[in-house]
DNA sequence: CCAGAATGGAATGCTATGTTCCGGTCGTTA
DNA sequence: TAACGACCGGAACATAGCATTCCATTCTGG
């Protein structure tokens, strides 16, 4: 149970999540702050991914399965369409899934796994998305590249601590979600984002 | 009209222009960026600032100048309360204002005019925000700092280019404007940011 | 025609940061 | 129990990017 080995599998986690905690606050912030945030020499990383590219690989790919789990969550495990809409778009945010993989997005080479993910995730928004569309609950004119500029500019804000930021999100979070819930209303002006212009931030290569 | 003294006249507002295109654009962006925008050599920069700190605060004065004349014109021009703080939340996001001052606060240290400056405009946006409050128009529970936040959060939103981009904010300042018009809504959640908040990123020295 | 303002852009010095390297620690195993 | 080697901390190294300086050159106002 104890020893070098458990040590090697615990560091494993431990700097996952000062990657993660480092690279949200802070995109363009040095690998040794990583591994001081993890309380671990440089070295413990570098044995672990080829380099500082390869360790954000890894966090969005991370970050793409969690909001894929959210997103399958949010169509099994609820009923009412806007319920579902709102909650999964509520959880999203609270886990500052978006902070990261936006953030992120650029820094590196996407691999053919993440094309995969980015698919998958990008058609489960869809049915979520859909779902709350048919049962009548959205304004009208919103498309499901609008839920990703959503996301984006919540991410955006900060304020204070992490316990703060959390607050303020979820105070304009209700202000969007309040005016997405509005069958009745104008739709927005100008067409709203595609697909393609929200997944060109990426870098194909 | 000619001469050399004539174009160094023309390139003092070629510089500060490209310099609030370049630094709106990219916050972190080097010095030569904006020589090269401006299509001038890097001397014609340092000959009239002392370095890039000096530059910076310039821009942001600037900005808030801006940002103090819009805010006048909405106090003197404009009858009805909700459409004064409106169109005036409007040109203010238009012009990107909020961008320049945001992502220039924290790389310089302000000096006492900028105190000052900002302080008046802290005012008039007070008074733009309370008049509406006090006609009944705004959802119950909404604080000046608040605003400071929207404009934050619509600043953030970029796509493809200036044009595209300003179109999505203006989708999406819409949806946040018909979010805070609901003086029969129920009060968002959390504690509204403080002034004091707000104003921390600033670094005073 | 010339003193000097104005300029372009190469040269300089520095800082931040990714990556490598080496000496040390301590389970593990023969 | 003795040596082996996985694992680690962190200093050393190499480099890229950038603010700033410097100087040869251009052009003009008197």
């Amino acid at each position: 149970m104890n020893g070098r080995r458990a040590q090697a599998a615990r560091n494993d986690q431990v700097i996952l999540e000062a990657a993660r905690a480092v690279f949200v606050a802070d995109p363009g912030a040095p690998i040794s702050a990583v591994a001081e945030r993890a309380g671990v020499g440089i070295s413990a990383l570098y044995r672990r991914y080829a380099g500082k590219e390869d360790l954000l690989r890894r966090l969005c790919s991370d970050g793409l399965d969690r909001y894929i789990a959210e997103a399958e969550a949010a169509l099994t495990g609820e009923d009412d369409p806007w319920d579902a809409f709102a909650g999964f778009v509520r959880r999203v945010v609270e886990t500052d899934n978006h902070s990261l993989v936006i953030n992120l997005a650029g820094t590196f080479a996407p691999g053919e796994d993440l094309h995969r993910a980015s698919a998958h995730a990008n058609e489960l928004t869809i049915r979520i998305f859909e779902r709350a569309r048919d049962a009548g609950v959205l304004r009208p004119g919103l498309a499901v590249a609008d839920v990703a500029m959503v996301f984006e500019q919540i991410a955006c804000l900060r304020l204070g601590d992490e316990a703060r930021t959390a607050e303020i999100r979820d105070r304009y979070l209700t202000l969007v979600l309040d005016g997405l819930r509005l069958p009745s209303a104008d739709p927005l002006p100008g067409p709203p984002p595609s697909v393609e212009e929200v997944n060109r931030r990426w870098r194909f290569e």
